[in-house]
DNA sequence: CAGAATTATTTTATTCTGTGAAATATACTT
DNA sequence: AAGTATATTTCACAGAATAAAATAATTCTG
């Protein structure tokens, strides 16, 4: 039951006045009621009613006046922020060969992270709800805490994923398709479980710590093995109806073009993941003298930095076909802000300026700017942080639903 | 004033109570009382309340009990349907040679319809307003009706439209750029003027009368000279921040491909638009001895029909690359519905099965079923009924803010 | 054919959310 | 210190939606 409330919240398009002045106040760091109002479209009275609530229930502070003079006449306003004491809460990514669990306060800090490498590339679905268990425990215990101190537990997983219902329709990482993932963690962890997909996560947490904290509509690609991307329209993740949308890297890029490991021909990631590239530099002999196996980006990277020209032609045609896939998304969507997000990005070729040029030239023009483009370094956390944002997310909408059901 | 009024009501995405029953009710045709609340999910209390309200102002009716025993015990359900005579409503869709003007009545039956050939292909901003004007009082004349007995006229326009502000960037019909259209011609009639970008209109007319009415994520792709595209996520029209997204037509589907009007190369249109296929007809002589000023797509596609290769083989690629791109919106939206949308679909070459097979091979492949591709072959009015839709869409708002106000 | 049962709709009293207007709090200015 | 400006709170009230009860209009059952 408590399942389907949070599935019909998760669906519940309009903010309630609570929902909305927290996520003003989380957006903006750190504000006063007057400018909530302002910013939110509600009356102050309002404001101060739905702040003095979510005060009561310890989800928000107000800050000390600072002894900063406003140099304002009137009376001074006091600014709110979200606290971080609130709440706890888990986030997780199954990654290829471990799993990464970050534990991070109400406002987004990094309280301790932890990561264990997975016994098996692919585990059957009790196993990985049972690695999952002893990770959270663990990283848990590291940082002196009980599970039951944790509000909330996000789960990152590639693949397949029907988020509102918790359910896994297929991974690379489990051993059986359909799995109800979030009801066999829920089994063994008395905290409320949240599963999405990774991009999906990374989309949610620049929402809500990152780069797309000040923006209603915008795009994230990841690039890593794969490229993925998370779509943000009117402040709200946009999932396809079957849950498999914004498949950036299998968008076709090239009429029966290179193979992908998808199996089909064409996709934007059999020509700019890092086993493309590899695959071309092998190919050409790029790396010879390198075991195949061990031959990494890194050293074809070196390679081409250094004046290889074939080294550099792999690149450069990599660049140049994700700055076609760039545009495709900027046609389609027009957003205001495209964010490249990666946790490892020592590789410049793909967010080289020549390569955001080429993007531009292939949008249509208009006399309005186009949409910004911004690059995210992440820390090796980013994953298990997005699946922390979402976590957070759901957090959140407990507590105000807790509060509603007092009032 | 009025202005702003409208325009915030488009940005307003939470629909109010009237606004939801009022479009279940356009969209089941007629329904009952007791499932208008159980699809909207609102009480049958509220349900009443409203529906008393809208029947009272003459926007909806009761259908007479129609005699049809429904087999059912108890109360019988006494159907609500929309009023059509509650309004008429203009659209009026500038087309590259001529204006063409639908009048429908609130239930979206075409009244009348008129076309005029416009003096030249491109007007000053003035005289695009007069023509308007001219226009619409002429259809309203062949209609036996005032311009003051038609609530509200929709105008579609080629080209980058603001729509809240009823503002054109850049149409190729006006010698001009950024004109505030709408303000011209609502100072020549006395009517609420509604404009936007023409692949949106179709895509309203879908929700509105067409195919799109029972769902609440859909896309209306459109070939005609090029080609648009509509997207329509959670029952509402989709622009981009800068009101230039869903350029489907200038998708990229192939790096430094063949040439665009656009100047851009590679884009989908420049492989499937009528001109594309033409300029290869003409280069492989396959129309020779026609003057190639009139040759027609007509000639072309007889020629594949009666086994021509040469000609089958530019039919071939077109719907391939066709297929390519309908996968790309697959892979990104994973819509629920995707509309092939035309006028004068006689070309089937791009509806094949064939097409559709190509496109169902490179869409990620899932447990669930492919979002379904169904064709809707309008008639001449397609255009037209979409501006239509569009109005009607506005002066519902306009009619139900009216009963708001009342209240 | 007269209840009984069933389903749809309406009425009524109430709740919840949000608001404007007035009151209050806390500064700066003169 | 009085006056003014700005932020926040209080308070009485309006509007939307609801649950529960009442009413309406049928079919079924004995």
């Amino acid at each position: 039951m408590a399942r389907i409330d949070r599935a019909s919240t998760a669906t519940d398009q309009r903010e309630s006045g609570r929902q909305k002045v927290i996520s003003t106040i989380r957006k903006s760091g750190q504000i006063a009621r007057i400018d909530i109002a302002q910013k939110t479209g509600v009356s102050p009275a309002t404001v101060t009613s739905i702040t003095s609530e979510l005060l009561k229930a310890g989800l928000i502070e107000e800050i000390a006046p600072d002894s900063k003079p406003d140099s304002r006449r009137g009376r001074p306003r006091v600014a709110l922020k979200i606290r971080g004491d609130a709440h706890i809460v888990a986030g997780l990514k199954v990654a290829n060969r471990n799993v990464m669990v970050a534990l991070i306060d109400f406002e987004g800090n990094t309280v301790s992270e932890y990561t264990a490498a997975l016994p098996a590339s692919k585990l059957s679905p009790d196993d990985m709800a049972g690695f999952i268990e002893t990770s959270v425990r663990a990283a848990a215990q590291e940082a002196d805490m009980d599970v039951s101190q944790i509000s909330g537990l996000g789960i990152g997983v590639a693949g397949i994923i029907d988020a509102p219902r918790g359910f896994v329709y297929w991974s690379p990482s489990m051993t059986e398709r359909n799995v109800g993932l979030r009801d066999l963690v829920e089994a063994r962890l008395p905290l409320p479980v949240f599963i999405d997909n990774d991009a999906n996560l990374v989309a949610m947490a620049e929402q809500l710590f990152g780069m797309g904290k000040t923006v209603s509509d915008f795009i994230v690609v990841t690039i890593e093995h794969g490229v993925g991307m998370g779509i943000v329209i009117d402040n709200a993740l946009y999932r396809g109806t079957r849950g498999c949308g914004a498949e950036f890297g299998h968008t076709k890029v090239h009429l029966d073009g290179a193979l992908c490991r998808c199996g089909q021909r064409g996709c934007l990631e059999a020509y700019v993941a890092d086993y493309a590239l590899l695959r071309e530099a092998s190919i050409t002999g790029s790396l010879s003298g390198q075991d195949p196996e061990n031959a990494t980006l890194d050293m074809l990277f070196r390679k081409a930095k250094s004046g290889d020209t074939t080294a550099q032609s792999i690149f450069h045609r990599a660049g140049r076909m994700f700055a076609m896939g760039l545009a495709n998304i900027v046609n389609i969507f027009d957003p205001e802000l495209i964010i490249l997000s990666g946790e490892r990005m020592q590789f410049d070729y793909l967010y080289a300026d020549e390569v955001l040029e080429a993007m531009k030239a292939a949008v249509i023009q208009v006399d309005a700017p186009l949409p910004e483009v911004r690059i995210h370094k992440w820390g090796d956390l980013m994953w298990a942080k997005g699946a922390a944002a979402f976590a957070m997310d759901g957090v959140t909408d407990l507590a105000i639903r807790k509060i509603t059901d007092a009032a």
